[in-house]
DNA sequence: CGCCAGGTTGATTTCGCTCAAGCAATGTGG
DNA sequence: CCACATTGCTTGAGCGAAATCAACCTGGCG
């Protein structure tokens, strides 16, 4: 149990001992919505607050469930799944640090849309919904970094709209690699690099939504084409531009013949 | 041009007569984020505000173009979509009179990630940014507005990703049949119902990620089934409980045998 | 009239899913 | 320590849904 929140995160500064300090005090609180507020205003989320420790597969909020605050993630990585009536399930993106967790269910309905689980043992604070309501009716600039969050999120989340329906298994898994090697890479030299998986095969297929099997075929395929190596959770890229190709490879231009 | 706002959005009220008229006097003014200001709020948007009606196919702004303020639909329906490099494109969301446009790029990178195009006959005011950002910054009810509007926009763009790898394509054309209900229906009496489709046979495929073709095909088969009848843009459902039983069909309990 | 975009239909292909089995690593209880 | 179950991953065989390719039809419009 040495240092737990040493998650490819690089930042890699929260330690055990930020244990039950204030949000005043919180090593994240800089990349944080609430970086923008003043002493007094954190200290009124005080009261309301508790944290918590989630071991890997611990659920921290599950769909259909009334959101009495928002989370904070002071380390650890969460998933935020969605499951259909039939038990599938999507993993729609992954939440590290210094982000706000479930903070869409205070605006609107009241009720978490998504599931969140924790993927490594993670750190998360909970924070009274009704204080935090206090403070957006008080302080433009809290409203305003949550929207930029939203707008993010929604960026991703269309982008991963186009993606299912335009490309292929393969291109999306060559840029599900690409994604996570901006986080979780080990080391890089030219077009070369190697990375750590913060994934299992299961959850690798969730973000892509396909079937764990076809995740297996699709690696087995890039090895065979020399595109990456895997190992359990590293990879290697040998080079990267190939990994690029996949991308615009599965709808080339049409080419535009004139007539 | 008789009364080119009357679009199945039900309200009806908007008439030519609003041309030029300000903010403070503008018809769909409760329906929108703006509602929140002050009328002197409301006067300091009116420098910067153009008013203007586009034709159907006309775009409003382009991917990747820089956003300088913000729209709001007066009247008519946007689509939004988003390309990919080979052109094939996704309709991520229908706009209607009262919703705000493009407000997202003003948060974040201030480059429009998709493309807005009139689907109708649609009158449409800009704002200025800046003008909008001084209005952020004081007023915090109007960011809550524009944040929860991004909450909605998200929670529908996660939805879709779901459906997208969850269900079949019967399935999602049934739900998009469900979901246009609701606005757009004609007559409705016990279990079945009448509508006008407000969209093109390819717009309702790039709707659910299909090809036109497939949508075709699609209707036929419901034809054939008894589900729905197809006559132009009419659509009519005799029993709307058939309809229901799509969504959950191509993917029902996993009969859930113990041992 | 010819042109063209939108829509329909048919034939064929292909990609990813389903079903099924096997394997390695891990845990568990006797 | 071993027998056994469990879980995550891989592989194979076969199938099926939707894409692709291609032709054709229709109505609107210059």
């Amino acid at each position: 149990m040495g240092r737990p929140w040493r998650n490819g995160d690089g930042a890699g500064a929260e330690h055990d001992r930020t244990c039950g300090t204030t949000c005043a005090e919180c090593e994240v609180r800089a990349r944080t919505e609430w970086s923008v507020l003043s002493r007094e205003e954190l200290a009124t989320l005080e009261p309301g607050r508790i944290t918590r420790t989630y071991l890997p597969g611990e659920t921290i909020f599950q769909e259909g469930a009334p959101a009495h605050g928002v989370h904070c993630m002071q380390g650890g990585m969460v998933g935020i799944r969605k499951l259909d009536v039939a038990g599938n399930s999507t993993l729609l993106r992954l939440v590290h640090a210094g982000e706000a967790l479930g903070y869409r269910a205070l605006l609107t309905t009241n009720e978490h849309r998504t599931t969140a689980e924790a993927l490594t043992l993670s750190r998360v604070c909970f924070l009274d919904g009704a204080a935090v309501r206090r403070l957006l009716a008080r302080n433009p600039a809290l409203g305003l970094r949550f929207l930029e969050h939203a707008a993010r999120d929604l960026e991703s989340a269309e982008d991963k709209v186009l993606q299912n329906v335009t490309l292929s298994v393969r291109a999306r898994l060559a840029h599900l690699l690409l994604v996570l090697k901006d986080r979780y890479l080990v080391s890089e030299r030219g077009e070369s690099f190697e990375m750590t998986l913060p994934l299992s095969r299961q959850d690798m297929a969730a973000m892509i939504g396909i079937r764990p099997e076809s995740m297996s075929r699709t690696i087995r395929q890039f090895q065979q084409d020399g595109l990456a190596e895997f190992h359990g959770r590293s990879v290697r890229v040998d080079d990267i531009t190939c990994l690029l190709d996949e991308l615009g490879e599965s709808a080339e231009f049409p080419t535009e013949v004139p007539h």
